[in-house]
DNA sequence: GTAAGCGCTTTCCTTTAGGTAAGTACTATC
DNA sequence: GATAGTACTTACCTAAAGGAAAGCGCTTAC
């Protein structure tokens, strides 16, 4: 039962489990709204430009868009691409840094998943 | 780099892939907020009283305490155990379904500290 | 009987996330 | 010259999360 701070605290000591929990938030942090994921899943789909980001993200506001846009590119997750054409065409496209988060993703849905059906299950009794 | 979808759309086709974020968006909902995880560990690192928890997590207010133990109870991460003492004592304490995060909240961990260091070095640039 | 502790609830307030609608500066098309 | 599209920005509003302060019903201790 208390595996998971215990096991910690074996091999880390309080500090570092304290520590540890700090990332698991940082993480939650920058991942956190509404739109952060469905937009990142939409640009590692492929590369596409502001007015394509809206129509595939419906109900995204063209506010929300942009400011989620600048906080994924601070992130890292996201490079914006300016091409000198007339007029100009702007690019988003999704880094490699967006690839790290295939670990984390795939076991998020695979928990949530799980949850959502004992859930489920303890409910209809 | 379009491997997470691209992977995901190999095995499971577009409309699963979606259900699969579906799932990471629940996972998100349920440990989102400022107080949930803080609480889940710890009442993981051992069962508490209401005022123990609230000086346990120093800055937690009562009512919002008394929320999250709610919400927990429900998600079933928490059992509220009411023992007959008079006055009658009230203790908190983690399930076992509170240990299956153990993985979740690893990978979290793990990714949330190299995307701190990624972009703490991208910055002192 | 007064004070203090427990496990809360109630009320009120602030902050933040997010949404709506409109507008701007540019260009291309009819 | 009017219309439409692209990539936004601005101003305003709403709803939800969270916090502060006080109170409540109970009990034990002094």
């Amino acid at each position: 039962m208390e595996t998971m701070i215990k096991d910690c605290e074996m091999v880390l000591g309080k500090e570092e489990c304290a520590g540890s929990m700090k990332h698991v938030l940082d993480a939650l942090y920058v991942l956190g709204g509404k739109w952060k994921l469905p937009l990142i899943l939409s640009l590692i789909d492929g590369p596409k430009r502001f007015n394509e980001i809206q129509h595939d993200l419906k109900g995204i506001s063209p506010k929300i868009l942009a400011n989620e846009l600048k906080n994924l590119e601070l992130n890292e997750f996201v490079e914006r691409k300016v091409y000198a054409t007339t007029p100009v065409t702007i690019i988003y496209e999704a880094t490699e840094h967006s690839a790290t988060l295939r670990k984390v993703l795939y076991e998020l849905s695979v928990w949530g998943e799980a949850h959502r059906e004992k859930i489920r299950n303890s409910m209809k009794r």
